[in-house]
DNA sequence: AGATACCAGTATCCGATGGATACCTTTGCG
DNA sequence: CGCAAAGGTATCCATCGGATACTGGTATCT
């Protein structure tokens, strides 16, 4: 009867649990909500603060966020153009998940880093 | 002094954190938790439980996993071989994020599939 | 004896995806 | 005139994920 499982059928491709999972799990989905919870931000913006996004990934990013209503776009008909993102309040719920997990990464960073090297150590330290 | 800003340097590519949410990110590596959080699992009972993963990629999860210290692998030197992974403490830790994300997933399925339908129906739907 | 199954992977191939770079648009300004 | 600004596209390439087939050693089935 499975009284607290979670995920329970998330083992099963198709489910929408596992859709829902893949999008969240995006890296750069992730990194844009960290920037965005501190408020409406424009594409430049985003492009600058996450670093390494090309600005093709990024569009893509937040078509399919706009797209999933984790947040809403706008467009000023302005020159140059501007545009402003800002998270839904689907999107601010995201917080507690991914606070979740930037909070493991922080807390056991070390240990899994440590983990790797102890690996490399092992195995092809030296190649 | 970011007094309890998480992920603060996570917008820096090559940031150790941005490599463990990569990791921890991973579709795969979070079903491969799950199913191991309800205990040691061989190989053949990973691929049948998690739907729709061929075995190269179990494999490289697995190993990755290994690598970063999330789980164990020991192999039996019997025929038909026998091997089995095991959860280490720092992956069953990873049962608190995973659990947030989950839970997120499966409370906003709803919100997320209708976002879509009505993305669908306002652009693509006439196709 | 020979074929077969068992398990845990590899090996190989292919398409999707991510990423780097260059380019486009409009219009105000020097 | 022509360059700069902003928000993307377009193009190309590398990497990766995924599907399928195959391996190896033994024990058992026929």
């Amino acid at each position: 009867m499975k009284e607290h499982l979670f995920a329970g059928d998330a083992f099963d491709p198709g489910c929408p649990t596992r859709l829902v999972l893949d999008r969240i799990g995006d890296k750069w989905t992730v990194l844009v909500v960290l920037v965005l919870l501190d408020g409406r931000r424009r594409f430049s913006e985003l492009r600058d603060t996450v670093g390494g996004v090309t600005p093709k990934v990024l569009t893509q990013t937040l078509r399919t966020m706009e797209r999933d209503g984790l947040l809403t776009r706008e467009v000023f008909a302005e020159v140059p153009p501007r545009v402003e993102y800002e998270l839904t309040g689907l999107g601010r719920s995201l917080q507690v998940p991914i606070r979740a997990v930037s909070d493991w990464a922080e807390q056991h960073v070390h240990a899994v880093m440590a983990a790797r090297d102890r690996h490399d150590a092992a195995s092809g330290g030296d190649a």
